[in-house]
DNA sequence: ATGCCATACGTTGTATGA
Protein backbone atom coordinates (compact mmCIF):
# COMPACT_ATOMS: atom_id res chain seq x y z
CA UNK A 1 0.00 0.00 0.00
CA UNK A 2 1.20 3.19 -1.30
CA UNK A 3 0.26 7.07 0.81
CA UNK A 4 1.71 10.17 -0.10
CA UNK A 5 1.47 13.63 0.70
CA UNK A 6 1.64 16.87 -1.30
CA UNK A 7 0.84 20.54 -0.84
CA UNK A 8 -0.33 21.12 -4.78
CA UNK A 9 -0.09 24.95 -4.24
CA UNK A 10 -3.66 25.30 -6.11
CA UNK A 11 -5.28 22.31 -7.21
CA UNK A 12 -6.76 24.33 -10.27
CA UNK A 13 -3.33 25.82 -11.45
CA UNK A 14 -2.21 21.83 -11.02
CA UNK A 15 -4.83 19.15 -11.84
CA UNK A 16 -2.85 18.07 -14.63
CA UNK A 17 0.16 17.92 -12.45
CA UNK A 18 -1.69 16.17 -10.26
CA UNK A 19 -3.16 13.96 -12.68
CA UNK A 20 0.06 13.08 -14.41
CA UNK A 21 1.38 12.23 -10.85
CA UNK A 22 -0.98 9.87 -9.88
CA UNK A 23 -0.10 7.49 -12.70
CA UNK A 24 3.52 8.25 -12.27
CA UNK A 25 3.43 7.63 -8.71
CA UNK A 26 0.34 5.98 -8.21
CA UNK A 27 -0.93 6.05 -4.30
CA UNK A 28 -3.71 4.49 -2.63
CA UNK A 29 -4.32 6.87 -0.17
CA UNK A 30 -3.27 10.78 -1.32
CA UNK A 31 -2.86 13.58 1.54
CA UNK A 32 -3.58 16.90 -0.27
CA UNK A 33 -2.77 20.31 0.87
CA UNK A 34 -3.77 24.05 -0.34
CA UNK A 35 -5.76 22.67 -3.00
CA UNK A 36 -7.43 26.71 -2.62
CA UNK A 37 -10.74 25.20 -3.84
CA UNK A 38 -14.25 25.87 -2.65
CA UNK A 39 -15.88 22.52 -1.94
CA UNK A 40 -18.58 23.27 -4.80
CA UNK A 41 -15.15 23.69 -7.05
CA UNK A 42 -13.95 20.42 -6.17
CA UNK A 43 -12.37 18.37 -9.65
CA UNK A 44 -14.45 14.96 -7.96
CA UNK A 45 -15.39 13.63 -11.44
CA UNK A 46 -11.66 13.69 -12.59
CA UNK A 47 -10.39 12.10 -9.63
CA UNK A 48 -12.75 9.97 -9.80
CA UNK A 49 -11.96 8.83 -13.11
CA UNK A 50 -8.14 8.34 -12.05
CA UNK A 51 -10.05 5.77 -9.35
CA UNK A 52 -10.48 7.85 -6.30
CA UNK A 53 -12.68 8.88 -3.79
CA UNK A 54 -12.13 12.31 -2.32
CA UNK A 55 -13.29 13.79 0.88
CA UNK A 56 -12.01 17.67 0.55
CA UNK A 57 -12.58 20.57 3.06
CA UNK A 58 -12.01 24.20 1.66
CA UNK A 59 -12.82 27.66 2.00
CA UNK A 60 -12.33 29.02 -1.81
CA UNK A 61 -9.58 31.00 -1.74
CA UNK A 62 -6.92 29.96 0.29
CA UNK A 63 -5.67 26.92 2.37
CA UNK A 64 -8.01 23.39 1.33
CA UNK A 65 -7.26 19.84 2.41
CA UNK A 66 -8.15 16.91 0.95
CA UNK A 67 -7.81 12.85 1.24
CA UNK A 68 -8.16 10.60 -2.08
CA UNK A 69 -8.04 7.16 -1.96
CA UNK A 70 -8.93 4.07 -3.69
CA UNK A 71 -9.28 1.36 -0.91
CA UNK A 72 -12.00 3.52 0.04
CA UNK A 73 -13.31 6.30 2.67
CA UNK A 74 -14.83 6.97 5.73
CA UNK A 75 -15.32 8.27 9.18
CA UNK A 76 -14.36 11.79 7.58
CA UNK A 77 -13.88 14.80 9.95
CA UNK A 78 -13.02 18.20 9.20
CA UNK A 79 -11.68 20.69 11.48
CA UNK A 80 -11.10 18.92 14.47
CA UNK A 81 -14.84 18.41 15.02
CA UNK A 82 -14.96 21.86 15.66
CA UNK A 83 -17.38 22.98 13.23
CA UNK A 84 -17.58 25.44 9.93
CA UNK A 85 -14.55 27.22 8.70
CA UNK A 86 -15.11 30.87 6.87
CA UNK A 87 -15.06 31.09 2.87
CA UNK A 88 -12.04 32.99 2.21
CA UNK A 89 -13.03 34.63 -0.73
CA UNK A 90 -14.07 38.46 -0.02
CA UNK A 91 -12.92 37.93 3.97
CA UNK A 92 -11.10 40.47 5.97
CA UNK A 93 -7.39 40.19 5.75
CA UNK A 94 -6.95 42.41 8.80
CA UNK A 95 -4.48 40.93 11.34
CA UNK A 96 -6.89 40.76 14.29
CA UNK A 97 -9.40 38.73 12.34
CA UNK A 98 -7.06 35.85 12.02
CA UNK A 99 -7.38 32.85 13.31
CA UNK A 100 -6.54 29.56 12.15
CA UNK A 101 -9.12 27.53 13.82
CA UNK A 102 -11.04 28.97 10.78
CA UNK A 103 -9.28 27.97 7.99
CA UNK A 104 -9.70 24.61 6.14
CA UNK A 105 -6.41 23.18 7.65
CA UNK A 106 -6.77 19.82 9.15
CA UNK A 107 -9.14 16.73 7.74
CA UNK A 108 -9.21 13.03 8.76
CA UNK A 109 -10.51 10.10 7.36
CA UNK A 110 -10.52 6.35 7.32
CA UNK A 111 -8.49 4.47 4.75
CA UNK A 112 -8.04 0.61 4.44
CA UNK A 113 -8.45 0.77 8.37
CA UNK A 114 -5.98 2.97 8.73
CA UNK A 115 -6.89 6.84 10.27
CA UNK A 116 -5.35 9.22 7.73
CA UNK A 117 -5.26 12.94 8.72
CA UNK A 118 -4.18 15.68 6.23
CA UNK A 119 -2.75 19.06 7.94
CA UNK A 120 -1.88 22.31 6.32
CA UNK A 121 -0.04 24.11 8.74
CA UNK A 122 -0.34 27.85 9.31
CA UNK A 123 2.55 29.72 7.87
CA UNK A 124 3.37 32.07 11.01
CA UNK A 125 5.00 35.32 8.99
CA UNK A 126 7.31 36.19 11.71
CA UNK A 127 8.64 34.78 14.83
CA UNK A 128 6.95 36.36 17.71
CA UNK A 129 4.12 37.85 15.66
CA UNK A 130 0.01 37.14 16.08
CA UNK A 131 0.18 34.90 13.15
CA UNK A 132 3.32 32.32 14.53
CA UNK A 133 1.16 32.69 18.16
CA UNK A 134 -1.79 31.57 15.87
CA UNK A 135 0.68 28.47 14.77
CA UNK A 136 1.75 27.22 17.75
CA UNK A 137 -1.64 27.19 19.12
CA UNK A 138 -3.20 25.69 16.28
CA UNK A 139 0.03 23.11 16.15
CA UNK A 140 -1.01 22.59 20.21
CA UNK A 141 -4.49 21.53 19.00
CA UNK A 142 -3.57 19.08 16.61
CA UNK A 143 -1.76 17.13 19.61
CA UNK A 144 -4.49 17.88 21.71
CA UNK A 145 -6.79 16.40 19.31
CA UNK A 146 -4.78 13.18 17.96
CA UNK A 147 -4.48 12.44 22.22
CA UNK A 148 -8.11 12.86 23.11
CA UNK A 149 -9.26 11.11 19.65
CA UNK A 150 -6.80 8.45 19.06
CA UNK A 151 -4.38 6.18 20.41
CA UNK A 152 -0.50 5.44 19.38
CA UNK A 153 -1.40 1.48 19.41
CA UNK A 154 -4.11 2.34 16.83
CA UNK A 155 -2.61 2.69 13.02
CA UNK A 156 -2.57 6.57 12.07
CA UNK A 157 -0.92 8.62 9.49
CA UNK A 158 -0.96 12.02 10.03
CA UNK A 159 0.43 13.94 7.58
CA UNK A 160 0.88 16.82 5.27
CA UNK A 161 2.73 20.50 5.37
CA UNK A 162 3.36 21.00 8.83
CA UNK A 163 5.86 23.96 8.11
CA UNK A 164 8.31 23.06 10.54
CA UNK A 165 11.77 21.38 10.04
CA UNK A 166 12.01 18.67 12.61
CA UNK A 167 16.21 19.03 13.07
CA UNK A 168 18.70 20.94 11.35
CA UNK A 169 19.33 18.64 8.78
CA UNK A 170 15.98 19.14 7.62
CA UNK A 171 16.57 22.94 6.47
CA UNK A 172 19.62 23.81 4.18
CA UNK A 173 20.92 26.28 6.23
CA UNK A 174 18.59 27.51 9.86
CA UNK A 175 20.26 30.56 10.12
CA UNK A 176 18.83 31.74 6.77
CA UNK A 177 15.72 30.12 6.99
CA UNK A 178 13.36 32.73 7.09
CA UNK A 179 14.42 34.51 10.19
CA UNK A 180 13.34 31.82 12.87
CA UNK A 181 9.89 30.52 11.25
CA UNK A 182 9.98 26.90 10.15
CA UNK A 183 13.11 26.31 12.25
CA UNK A 184 12.27 27.82 16.15
CA UNK A 185 12.34 25.66 18.71
CA UNK A 186 9.26 26.62 20.09
CA UNK A 187 7.74 25.08 16.54
CA UNK A 188 10.14 22.14 16.80
CA UNK A 189 8.83 21.58 20.43
CA UNK A 190 5.50 20.88 19.17
CA UNK A 191 6.68 18.17 16.77
CA UNK A 192 8.26 16.82 19.23
CA UNK A 193 5.66 16.12 21.46
CA UNK A 194 3.92 14.81 18.44
CA UNK A 195 6.65 12.05 18.59
CA UNK A 196 6.38 11.66 22.28
CA UNK A 197 2.73 10.74 22.15
CA UNK A 198 3.83 8.02 19.51
CA UNK A 199 4.62 8.91 16.10
CA UNK A 200 7.43 8.65 13.76
CA UNK A 201 8.98 10.41 11.04
CA UNK A 202 8.41 7.58 8.40
CA UNK A 203 10.70 9.06 5.80
CA UNK A 204 13.34 9.47 8.43
CA UNK A 205 13.26 5.33 9.19
CA UNK A 206 13.70 4.66 5.50
CA UNK A 207 15.70 7.83 4.44
CA UNK A 208 18.40 9.10 7.61
CA UNK A 209 20.76 11.32 4.90
CA UNK A 210 20.60 15.25 5.18
CA UNK A 211 19.44 17.50 2.59
CA UNK A 212 16.29 15.78 0.95
CA UNK A 213 13.84 18.87 1.03
CA UNK A 214 10.78 18.96 -0.05
CA UNK A 215 9.91 22.19 -0.29
CA UNK A 216 12.14 25.02 -2.14
CA UNK A 217 11.07 28.36 -2.82
CA UNK A 218 10.84 29.72 -6.58
CA UNK A 219 12.84 32.56 -6.39
CA UNK A 220 16.69 33.22 -6.43
CA UNK A 221 17.21 29.36 -7.99
CA UNK A 222 16.76 27.55 -4.54
CA UNK A 223 15.50 24.63 -6.61
CA UNK A 224 18.63 23.96 -8.35
CA UNK A 225 20.88 24.82 -5.61
CA UNK A 226 19.14 22.36 -3.36
CA UNK A 227 18.03 25.13 -0.75
CA UNK A 228 14.90 23.62 0.96
CA UNK A 229 13.82 22.91 3.83
CA UNK A 230 12.07 19.23 4.76
CA UNK A 231 8.27 20.49 5.71
CA UNK A 232 6.64 17.66 3.99
CA UNK A 233 6.09 15.17 6.99
CA UNK A 234 3.95 11.85 7.53
CA UNK A 235 4.05 11.27 11.01
CA UNK A 236 2.86 7.08 11.84
CA UNK A 237 2.27 5.52 14.44
CA UNK A 238 3.87 2.19 15.46
CA UNK A 239 1.67 -0.04 14.06
CA UNK A 240 2.17 1.44 10.75
CA UNK A 241 5.70 2.40 10.95
CA UNK A 242 6.48 -1.40 11.44
CA UNK A 243 5.02 -1.95 7.86
CA UNK A 244 7.37 1.16 6.49
CA UNK A 245 9.55 -0.38 3.60
CA UNK A 246 10.53 2.48 1.00
CA UNK A 247 10.19 6.24 1.16
CA UNK A 248 10.96 9.32 -1.38
CA UNK A 249 11.16 12.91 -1.61
CA UNK A 250 9.62 12.92 -5.61
CA UNK A 251 11.85 15.85 -6.23
CA UNK A 252 10.98 15.43 -10.14
CA UNK A 253 7.59 16.69 -10.01
CA UNK A 254 9.63 19.65 -8.69
CA UNK A 255 10.26 20.87 -12.23
CA UNK A 256 6.33 20.05 -13.42
CA UNK A 257 5.46 22.53 -16.63
CA UNK A 258 4.15 25.07 -16.69
CA UNK A 259 4.99 25.48 -13.59
CA UNK A 260 5.41 23.06 -11.02
CA UNK A 261 3.95 23.58 -6.83
CA UNK A 262 6.70 24.84 -4.23
CA UNK A 263 6.47 21.49 -2.66
CA UNK A 264 7.38 18.13 -3.98
CA UNK A 265 5.53 15.03 -3.13
CA UNK A 266 6.12 12.48 -0.22
CA UNK A 267 5.77 8.96 -0.56
CA UNK A 268 5.91 6.11 1.46
CA UNK A 269 5.02 2.73 1.23
CA UNK A 270 3.89 -0.15 3.49
CA UNK A 271 4.07 -3.77 3.07
CA UNK A 272 5.47 -3.50 -0.31
CA UNK A 273 7.48 -1.34 -2.75
CA UNK A 274 4.96 0.12 -5.02
CA UNK A 275 5.24 1.46 -8.54
CA UNK A 276 8.62 2.45 -9.33
CA UNK A 277 9.89 5.74 -10.34
CA UNK A 278 12.78 7.55 -10.60
CA UNK A 279 12.71 10.78 -8.08
CA UNK A 280 15.97 11.88 -9.38
CA UNK A 281 18.01 12.43 -6.11
CA UNK A 282 21.11 10.62 -7.20
CA UNK A 283 21.86 12.73 -10.47
CA UNK A 284 20.77 16.32 -8.08
CA UNK A 285 22.72 15.36 -5.44
CA UNK A 286 26.27 14.54 -6.79
CA UNK A 287 25.65 17.52 -9.25
CA UNK A 288 25.11 19.86 -5.97
CA UNK A 289 27.85 18.55 -4.48
CA UNK A 290 30.66 19.55 -7.14
CA UNK A 291 28.93 23.04 -7.24
CA UNK A 292 31.23 25.35 -6.07
C1' DA B 1 17.89 44.60 3.94
C1' DT B 2 15.09 43.31 -0.11
C1' DG B 3 13.62 41.15 -4.33
C1' DC B 4 13.76 37.16 -6.65
C1' DC B 5 8.44 33.66 -8.17
C1' DA B 6 3.81 32.06 -8.08
C1' DT B 7 -1.03 31.81 -6.54
C1' DA B 8 -6.09 34.13 -6.38
C1' DC B 9 -8.81 38.02 -7.03
C1' DG B 10 -9.66 41.26 -9.98
C1' DT B 11 -7.43 45.05 -12.59
C1' DT B 12 -2.95 47.47 -14.40
C1' DG B 13 -2.41 46.36 -8.08
C1' DT B 14 -2.90 43.75 -3.21
C1' DA B 15 -2.46 39.80 -0.05
C1' DT B 16 -0.19 35.62 0.83
C1' DG B 17 3.21 32.18 0.94
C1' DA B 18 7.87 29.85 3.82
Amino acid sequence: MRVATWNVNSLKARLEAVEKWLERAAPDVFLMQETKLADDDFPHLILQAAGYEVAHHGEGRWNGVAIASRVGISEVITNFGDGPVRDSRGRSQAEEDFDPFDEARMLSATCAEIRFVSLYAPNGRQVGSPFFEGKLRWLARVHEWVSEELTPDEPVVLGGDLNVTPADEDVWDPEKAHGGTHVSAEERHALARLREWGLVDAFRLRRPEAGRFSWWDYRAGMFQRNQGMRIDLLYVTQPVADRVVWSEIDREARKGKPTPSDHAPLVVDLDEPGKSFDAGWEGAMARIATRK
